[in-house]
DNA sequence: GATCTATACGTAGAGCATCTACATATAGTG
DNA sequence: CACTATATGTAGATGCTCTACGTATAGATC
């Protein structure tokens, strides 16, 4: 899959993933991993950078810790991320929908 | 409808609407916008540009008329276009159905 | 105790498709 | 003569994502 496909898509994915509780970031892009069947593997350098923009802009929040002597960020979905999410969803739902329609051969208007 | 959104899905819609037969770069806007229902409403800016890159890669050729003493540049598909639409079409069923595992609720792994 | 791998976070610089806004030209209408 | 629809195109800016690199700890191996 040409990585550069999810531009636009990558923030409802994260958001998606955290839904089902808090994470860190390589365990963000595991989880990426696992759910789209080992299709989708964004390098960090792709998913810290958007971790940092969601928390700008409150969708995010991130806390530091501690885990076997280790520096975690461990991000929670906001209520704003929850909303956010919700309306990627909607978004994506009309877009696939939209290049469904153009994409798909124009089998007779008749 | 997010403009950005199609960002990387450009190429493939363009190719579709070329499928039909050839079109001048005005109808392509226009054919995108009524096989979308009206929801993808692409600048000039945005369409000419792509066009050229296309036609660039080959993937198009255009030529020149006039009709009614206005200049028309009418893109055909090519060969290889044609199997670019292929890929393209299957590049976006991947990408989709990555995308909808991940942005599905995952509603119980038991 | 040195090295290697997995875990974990992050930055720097670049690329490139797309956007907004503008520029140009003809035909027809009022 | 001005305005709109048709028709094509360029200029400059934006900003997400990419590639590549840098840093650090823990545990295993030798």
């Amino acid at each position: 899959m040409k990585p550069d496909a999810v531009r636009g898509h990558l923030d409802g994915l994260i958001l998606a993933v955290l839904e089902d509780g808090p994470r860190h970031g390589y365990a963000i892009i595991e989880a990426l991993q696992t759910r789209s069947g080992g299709r989708l593997d964004l390098p960090t350098g792709t998913v810290y950078p958007a971790l940092r923009r969601l928390e700008r802009a409150a969708l995010l929040s991130g806390t530091w810790s501690t885990v076997g002597g280790r520096e975690r960020r461990t991000y929670t979905l906001t209520r704003s991320g929850r909303h956010a999410l919700a309306g990627q969803r909607a978004d994506w739902t009309e877009f696939s929908a939209v290049v469904d329609a153009v994409l798909r051969p124009s089998a007779g208007t008749t």
